[in-house]
DNA sequence: TCAAAAGTGTTAGATTTACACCCATGA
DNA sequence: TCATGGGTGTAAATCTAACACTTTTGA
């Protein structure tokens, strides 16, 4: 039985910004297309949704494939569905944003795969509409970042407050006053201080907090 | 030439969740679903994107069918895929929310289609994971009217400031202070008061107030 | 010993909130 | 004349933004 068959379908595929942060900079991971039309071109990295399965499946199922990552935090930006969006076919695509941290990326997998961190503010023309779903997907990044314990996803588990600013301030694109920003951390009682110092980053050494989500979860209150 | 055929096709639709402010509530405009599966079940008004169309051209077209209405305003809220989400097939569908002003609908056109304003704390269990749409649509809308001039899609071109605070305060669902609301309306000089009067609403009368687009244009800032 | 990043409080200004009474009019 | 919705200002409290110096330590 088929309730619809007088009207058409279409090819849906998933496209997926992922971004990290390295080297101070919120960067996201672009490569050559692998496959015609557009084969060679800057591309997002995307696959076409199955029959049988969930949109956001898809979507998780894509970006395991290039990350080798599980339970990454994912969020749809939105369905991308102009006529011609695709040179070769009409294929309506539904992008989504993944944040992960740089670090637990294998990079035998990146090469593999072919894909490279560009600077966010570096990013030459891509294939298709894909500029217009990382310019989405940084909107509402910035808005989430305000107002949600996101950050997180893009540091190692422990992570000094310089870290966390320049994070923030990557993704909002200016810079913030670090005693403000310090005094606003403090009052969030699921950023903990550890009593682990991190040497890396200068002589005197910096503390490192880590995010408490199960204090998070019941404390509950984010406002950067 | 056929890029694409290995990859599954799959039935996309747009549904629209038509706001309206009305006896000093906000409504959504739903009737009772006219094919199978779930005929007769609470629903949306929607449509299929056909192979020759824009998933936004698909939405405006579904919006004027309804409501005869053109240049209405109208946003994506996102793509809803769950496999199941269709009693009947595999349909990924693509939500919409606009803003009509009640009066601008001809009565006539919505008996014909069966649809009826709805508050939208009275929202009906509606087809499908209409209800979700729903939701998420306010969500989005509640937050937008915060920071763009949206209020006035909903509204006639002539509105008191009780009318304009009336809808406010149904959108985000709470009241806000009459004297603090009329302040910050006051900085904003594209809320143009003009030297008319509105009778219907109070013996003393009220001055009508209209939105001025070039102004905002201009002058452009928002916050409520 | 000095360069480089970590860490720390205070104050002025701006914004937000709370709050109550008089006005004009038609019924 | 009175009930109804229209219209108006001020003060306290909160939040935001600006700002500079000391500490630690490895090279």
């Amino acid at each position: 039985m088929t309730y619809y068959k007088e009207y058409s379908k279409v090819w849906v595929s998933v496209d997926v910004i992922i971004f990290g942060f390295d080297e101070g900079k919120l960067k996201v991971l672009i490569g050559r297309r692998q496959m015609d039309p557009g084969r060679g071109e800057w591309s997002l990295y995307g696959g076409f949704v199955s029959a049988d399965e969930n949109i956001d499946e898809a979507a998780q199922r894509t970006l395991k494939k290039l990350t080798g990552l599980n339970n990454l935090y994912m969020r749809q930006v939105g369905a991308f569905g102009s006529i011609d969006r695709d040179p070769g076919e009409r294929v309506i695509s539904i992008a989504y944003y993944a944040l992960i941290n740089v670090k637990d990326y294998d990079e035998k997998l990146r090469v593999e795969h072919g894909v490279e961190w560009i600077d966010i503010n570096k990013i030459p023309t891509l294939y298709s509409d894909h500029n217009l779903m990382i310019e989405q997907a940084l909107r509402i990044m910035r808005q989430k970042i305000k107002t949600a314990p996101i950050s997180f996803r893009l540091l190692p588990s422990l992570f000094t407050l310089t870290q966390l600013q320049r994070l923030y301030e990557a993704v909002i694109g200016e810079e913030v006053d670090k005693r403000n920003f310090r005094k606003r951390i403090k009052e969030m009682d699921f950023i903990e201080k550890t009593n682990l110092i991190d040497k890396k980053s200068s002589k005197r050494g910096a503390a490192l907090y880590r995010f408490n989500t199960k204090a998070y979860n019941e404390d509950s209150n984010f406002k950067l």
